[in-house]
DNA sequence: TGATTAATTTGATTTAAATCAATTGTTATT
DNA sequence: AATAACAATTGATTTAAATCAAATTAATCA
């Protein structure tokens, strides 16, 4: 039997066997005999391009692991500006582990697949398996790392800093999940860019334009970017 | 015998005992019987005003919880930029529990007392201790949520706008440790305010030069604030 | 206490990025 | 394939905040 037939006689049990995100997400620190139990408390759910998972301030029921696909996650103040927070990738969870409310809105981009949680079927779980907490506690601060490593970012660097270092995380997220790191894609608009980095479509796309007659990358199309000189795109941010 | 006899009597048993800062502090989490073994596991440190606890990149061997006075946490650009990345405030702790490096410089403000952690001794601790390890899990989540809100105050905000919710977050910090919510103390300067804000000290001046005249604060010395108008205030941030 | 140094405020000018405006390129639809 | 709808780029102008420059206020020390 395949492992796919396998999922389909046993049903949730090889969900998580034949879960290409289960070596890095959260999830992978339970051996063979936990996952079985552990397959039970979550559910698979599917979002279209442009599909909202969930609004800023909903009741925070769920937390969600992406198996497939990327997630915006963002703020919006009542004017109707918007701060995006991050751009998710297949092995993140986002939702909220300990708030009542979500800090953020979260919607999908391009078809999006993910694991869910109750919030608190998960968190009841946690008690008999520290191990897993320390897992996720262990994901959260390293989120917590890359939040503080973002408000450097939109606190003291230059446009041009700002585009510089999103190539290169971009490339560096591809290396850790395996991927190969150039050339990179961007499949978020140049407006949600902007609303990354704190800056306008405007600006971004001018710095873009810098970076390529500059000959430090190159435009595949607008959504797909070879690095050229990955040195000069490093000191583009000091 | 009064409590601080007894501490010294039955030496690190009681330092928690009579520990101020424990209802709000992550070790809340843990029952008496719990809290005589923990308080073996740490021990006390004091820093001068303006000493640095540990630098960005040194091997994160520990953890830090304030039991009385002020941090800051900043990053540092070779060329000599700098971001704070926060104020720290008796009841949180810092340091790294995930990562084997240090993400930000930590230095004292004013004087210093800390609850120091070994982190491979608590790391072992925690898989006896579920609890305690959600309630860290928790704790740190929170930090990210504030981190989140913070991406948004930099990419985001007018440089009005920002020193209002400094304000105000400010004056909510200090209910959330139950001190009076009014007036609010700045034991930073005015240069730390703005590598806070990711504004310039000038800047920063001007705007609180701007709220002075509107009347929605008050001076009282230049690290003494009276909030006036508390509605005007919260206006400034749209 | 006054002298010295540091911190903060206020003013004038510059500038990086925003805004306003138009054009070009891309994707989807009939 | 032609049209429409959307996304991205490029150009001209404005502006919020930075920078440059003093002046004022507060803190430290002999």
């Amino acid at each position: 039997m395949s492992p796919a037939q396998l999922a389909n006689s046993e049903n949730l049990l090889s969900r998580c066997n034949i879960c290409k995100v289960r070596t890095y997400s959260f999830c992978r620190c339970l051996d063979e005999d936990k996952i079985q139990v552990f397959s039970h408390i979550s559910f698979e759910k599917s979002f279209g391009n442009k599909k909202t998972v969930f609004l800023q301030n909903d009741a925070a029921k769920h937390l969600y692991n992406i198996t497939e696909g990327n997630v915006k996650i963002y703020q919006l103040l009542d004017d109707g500006r918007i701060q995006i927070i991050g751009f998710l990738y297949p092995g993140d969870f986002f939702g909220s582990y300990s708030n009542n409310k979500y800090n953020y809105c979260a919607e999908a981009i391009g078809d999006l697949k993910t694991c869910v949680f109750d919030q608190k079927i998960l968190d009841n779980y946690l008690d008999e398996n520290p191990v897993l907490a320390k897992e996720l506690l262990n994901k959260t601060s390293f989120e917590l790392t890359l939040a503080q490593d973002r408000l450097t970012v939109l606190g003291k660097l230059k446009a041009t800093e700002r585009i510089a270092k999103f190539l290169l995380n971009i490339s560096e997220q591809r290396k850790r999940i395996g991927w190969k790191n150039n050339p990179i894609s961007l499949p978020m608009t140049r407006q949600d860019i902007a609303d990354y980095l704190g800056l306008t479509i405007e600006t971004v796309s001018r710095e873009l334009s810098n970076l390529k007659t500059s000959n430090i990358i190159k435009g595949i199309t607008s959504k797909k970017i070879y690095l050229t000189d990955f040195e000069r795109l490093e000191g583009c941010n000091k």
